[in-house]
DNA sequence: TTGTAGGCGTTATCAA
DNA sequence: TTGATAACGCCTACAA
């Protein structure tokens, strides 16, 4: 019981097998061709007989490659950031990394922390789905030559690829669907736009994008944690407004979806009647009648961008210029923007 | 551009600082106060002259800690899981650790993998919410001094501690509740027992639970994976029986009640005439009218009491006999639990 | 208060 | 095909 068989190390399973410790770190290593097939086969054995495992930690001081993909999240409950840590876990995993994940609650002094962190575990390259305040940190990893990709926001400061959305085309897409479904007076409702370079992008596409179409419309800004109240306000003066122009809303992301359901749904305001429409689909949006239009992202494939872009400067070119990687979002089109007055035939989703 | 200032270490900075190692070392260690006013401003002048940051891998190195913990999660996409991650994730930080998760999308191979992979990184304990079907390999890292916990399912095999929901309790609530408001028949679907222990337990109080309240029911096992086919037929079956006792749903967790939500409204069962009922509070629970009633489990308390338990073997008694936590679920009485014939009150929620 | 020397488990560079 | 030996960056006696 009190037996602590203490974990093996290399030296160990080496004087078991009789040889030196180069043959057996060749052996875990890549070169056990080298290696007689007798020696092989006593390596295995003694390694097995103590359940020796590799230590990573020693492995990676001595090459300098811990083999390990830092990953900095900003809420680690957003249906999205998850969707897109799974692909990247997945990357990592099919290019021999593992994955550090560090969850900051959206809290710039918890970024820095977990920042330092992930360097201080030496991990080769960086996603990054967070507000990027530490701008000066970034950029110092960033020369020290770890490779930064960030999701869905651009930084300016630091030299990072970027993977998300086709945040413009994204709002075409919803921007032209809500036109065609007779929707002709839209509310924006997006998180404060100053956090994320794609806030700016789709709330600027969206100002522009009503004139040409013929639409009106406005954008709504708030934080969801502390302005919950003032987004009831908006919505009931958007409701009460004069006119009979058919109004939707259109959500900015999962989390606007979810706080503008709970609100319509808290005024009795029947989804269709007044269009709903956002970005991100969410596993319910098909269950809250008559059902959610959304425009999905690709989340797995971004996931896997990401990575695969950190491999390339791994492996390949570190000092290209940072490059954009822009993915389409696919419409799925429910009941929420069917009037019905004037119900006509759903549009095809995008393949 | 191309400059590359590499990676300050240790040695450069005494060096800059005009000092030794030890005094570095001492510095970022926990003995600052040893060293002189004038000492301190000298390396503090130096290490942030030259970016440094101490090496988490070789500090882990030589005193074998290497301030890892390690989660494995066997579907990081089910809200539960993250929400307990979190809890996790927040409690390890607060004890100067970090998480490293690895996720395996219930493949017992990924499991294997990714349970050496964490060895091999020296976590220095371990929380598993998966299968657990690599007995051995958990057994050996039990004996080797690594403590773990279990999430909500027990091994037997191996000594650790469970942390999780008193799953019999919560039937216990479920089963009340839908016979104070006026269900008969119940209907409890489960994904299989086999894998997880809290599935058998839940079962389990389930078919005994039925009898001393006076209530008829059955149980339906099957995989939402490979099997989702049969879910409508058997609630077809359910549903189509004769008889007019008033009859339920009871869902073993969330991802029983996606599945199962999906499948009535596919239907156009109306929910509250049919009861539904689940364990675990999705985010989207209160928007599918009329509501869905759940037990919500304490995620962020399992989470933290994981963590609690393993700093507890790691600190005080590494071999105290396994323990188990068991937590309360809350009751959240909504709409799909109110026959709207018999509407009464909705019950008082657990506080 | 400060410094010296050795070692943690592994890989890499030699040489045999 | 094998093995001795020196790093990797840090911590920790021990000594001054």
């Amino acid at each position: 019981m009190a037996q602590t068989p203490q974990r093996a190390t290399l030296v160990e399973v080496a004087r078991a097998a009789g040889t030196s410790k180069t043959s057996v770190s060749r052996y875990f290593g890549d070169e056990r061709e080298r290696l007689s097939r007798e020696l092989q086969g006593r390596i295995a054995a003694a390694a097995r007989r103590l359940g020796y495992r590799p230590n990573q930690i020693a492995r990676g001081l001595k090459g300098g490659r811990s083999r390990l993909i830092g990953m900095l999240v900003a809420d680690i409950r957003n249906p999205y950031s998850v969707a897109v840590m799974h692909g990247v876990e997945r990357a990592c995993q099919a290019h021999g990394y593992s994955l550090l994940v560090a969850n900051t609650d959206n809290d710039p002094a918890q970024e820095r922390r977990h920042l330092a962190l992930l360097a201080a575990y030496r991990v080769e390259g960086l996603v990054i789905n967070a507000a990027g305040r530490p701008g000066r940190e970034l950029t110092r990893l960033a020369e020290q030559g770890t490779p930064l990709v960030l999701l869905d926001r651009e930084l300016g400061e630091a030299p990072a690829d970027v993977v998300g959305l086709d945040n413009a085309h994204a709002i075409d897409q919803a921007l032209d669907h809500l036109r065609a479904a007779g929707y002709g007076e839209l509310l924006y409702v997006s998180e404060p736009p100053a956090q994320a370079s794609s806030r700016r992008a789709r709330l600027e596409r969206f100002r522009h994008g009503l004139g040409p179409r013929g639409l009106a419309g406005e954008a709504l800004c708030l934080s969801l944690d502390t302005e919950a109240a003032a987004l009831g306000g908006a919505l009931d003066a958007f409701l009460a407004r004069p006119g009979t122009v058919p109004r939707a809303l259109l959500c900015a992301n999962g989390n606007v979806t979810l706080a503008v359901t709970r609100a319509l749904q808290a005024r009795d305001v029947p989804l269709g009647k007044v269009g709903l429409m956002g970005i991100d689909e969410l596993e319910w949006c098909a269950l809250v009648a008559p059902g959610i239009t959304t425009l999905a992202q690709p989340t797995d494939a971004i996931g896997q961008a990401a990575v695969a872009s950190l491999m390339q400067r791994l492996e390949g070119a570190p000092h290209a210029d940072p490059c954009h990687r822009r993915y389409q979002a696919r419409l799925i089109p429910r009941g929420s923007t069917c009037r019905p007055a004037s119900r006509h035939a759903p549009e095809q989703e995008t393949p």
